[in-house]
DNA sequence: GATTTTCTAGTTACCGATAACACTAAACTA
DNA sequence: TAGTTTAGTGTTATCGGTAACTAGAAAATC
């Protein structure tokens, strides 16, 4: 590998200078940053990041923490990430913690010892708040994205739970739907204390009453809506729901695998929405209806505040971004 | 931040022995080991990984550079080569070239300036040839993935362009079709360049002629295959191809929805199969029939080559592993 | 008991880059 | 003309960690 030394010495000048010429700084004369850069040119030269951040105690690194990156959702997030961290001038580690606390706290030890500049996470659950903690003792700032963290309080990027189900909801119900059962991920997860919430208080303001029995929570990553909605439509008919919100898209689509095992039509028998689209490319299959969230802002913005943070040029206060979904009405959800 | 130094001092030792205990590394007695452990843990210690790197010339970071975060060929690829990385000791540093060559070199500088100990890539194109080449200058080990680069010796793992492309049009044939259009990436890609070349042998084996005119090459990023597909169905009948073999399930997408915007039905008025699923879980919309690529184990394999490259414990000549598909039919391509 | 070996731990120098300061010669000021 | 700026460049120390060497004490050997 090429170093400073290298040109210095080939140019006849001092280290000092080529760093200077390589970064712009300070004041040199046109003769020798000509002859430097020729020979910078020439051998080649790239910069080693690792003395850099040695030095400077920066390394132009962020990091984003996706919880999935199989998920279309989290692969908007990333490529909005990436494009926001690349026009400002820094590059994106990305790591993947596949809902797991555990995986999670190997990966936050990890950015840290590779000297990340800030970290945009998608907290695995509640217990995140650990990491979380960790990162601040290690001064290291960081902005959540889609989901909060109880006792954290930071800048983040957020969907609107309770307005994406409100109208998801209130679809149904428009529809003739009053059975409607819930199918959540764990309530460790802000999002989905937060849709259960928003699900049981908009069926009160629309004058049903919620069967509990007709809401579970189930797990991101087994995503075993089989034995529930086996129960479910096991219910006798006077109980059993004829409509079936699914807090998100990976967990929509097991549901609807899980329902056509069982020989009931979606959405002839029973209609199923949910948050975020399961296609990487929209409207392939427009078949399901859902809440999209505008997930290729959430990293763009997240990137934003976080490298605010960072340089220090943005609110003394936290910030708070929310970002509504777009609800948007497809078949599964329409009486033909 | 704490170092080793403020370790040392706290434990009254040198910090040479820290750096021992912290890298189980030569003779501690059992005391000394046990009394610096606990202060590592009582400060919280993370090692520095950019001194690290800076002495040992190795950063334990591998790069993963794809061209397309958003397809589920290579989301699969991520987290496959992420699994291997992590049960090696290693992280990823995800890149995302978007298909273009100048992105591809942007990434590649940072890479080599980052230190990463190796990189996984899926070349742009043929012109990547002048980036890898950066990377031998720079001695830094890669492989190539699903695509390789004329003129560039090295270890890959690729699929059977030959054999899925085969399989797909016997089973088009077998269907009863003989004018099947070809729309393809670009030309500068090998496997695009490898599915032309299997399409017109194929034809020519099955005694179909092939009519030039029913091939395009279109871009993977714009994908703008509307107006040849216009062209296709505005073809007099005894013209008009009854099937077409897309290249990638991105491209294939595209062209049913520009043949459902021109009122052409699938599969009843024209058949459509392609490489790969364009569904991250798949056999959710089983609608696409296709040749599956093990997308997961590209990058699995893909970074066990790297890493035994880079850890020198792999054979001297270059591997390459290459990873059939598997053929899946579904009703895109079946008469009712 | 003297010598050698083995443990355990410390010292020094260096990885590549840069901040902070030092220095020289030319340009400017009074 | 002497003194002061200033432009351009060099020197030194440092970031945090580790390799390579050194050194003292205990254990083993003869």
């Amino acid at each position: 590998m090429t170093t400073i030394y290298d040109i210095a010495k080939k140019a006849n000048v001092s280290p000092m200078t080529v760093s200077r010429v390589v970064n712009n700084s300070g004041k040199i004369s046109e003769k020798t940053r000509e002859k430097v850069e020729k020979i910078i040119e020439e051998l080649n030269y790239i910069p080693n990041n690792a003395a850099r951040s040695l030095t400077l105690k920066q390394s132009k690194i962020l990091s984003l923490v996706i919880t999935d990156i199989t998920n279309p959702f989290y692969t908007k997030v990333a490529r909005g990430a990436e494009d926001k961290a690349k026009q400002m001038g820094y590059r994106l580690l990305l790591s993947n913690s596949d809902e797991s606390f555990e995986k999670e706290s190997e990966y936050v030890d990890m950015l840290i010892s590779s000297g990340v500049d800030g970290v945009l996470i998608a907290p695995s659950g509640d217990e995140s708040q650990k990491n979380l903690k960790t990162l601040i003792k290690n001064r290291i700032p960081f902005v959540l994205i889609d989901r909060h963290v109880k006792g954290i309080d930071c800048d983040l990027v957020m969907g609107d739970s309770y307005q994406g189900t409100r109208q998801l909801l209130e679809h149904l119900i428009g529809q003739g739907h009053s059975k409607i059962a819930l199918i959540n991920g764990p309530t460790n997860v802000s999002t989905a204390r937060e849709r259960e919430k928003a699900y049981f208080e908009v069926l009160r303001l629309a004058g049903i009453e919620a069967d509990k029995k007709l809401a579970a929570n189930i797990s991101y990553m087994q995503n075993d809506s089989y034995k529930f909605v086996k129960n479910l439509i096991s219910l006798p008919e006077s109980k059993r729901p004829t409509a079936i919100f699914a807090a998100n898209n990976f967990i929509a689509i097991n549901t609807i695998k899980s329902l056509r095992q069982l020989n009931v039509r979606v959405p002839e028998d029973i209609a199923v929405v949910c948050f975020d689209d399961p296609d990487p490319i929209p409207d392939f299959n427009p078949f399901l209806t859902i809440a999209a969230q505008p997930a290729y802002n959430f990293g763009y913005m997240g990137i934003q505040l976080l490298i605010e943070r960072i340089e220090g040029n943005g609110p003394a206060e936290k910030q708070k971004v929310i970002l509504p979904p777009e609800i948007i009405i497809r078949s599964s959800s329409l009486k033909k």
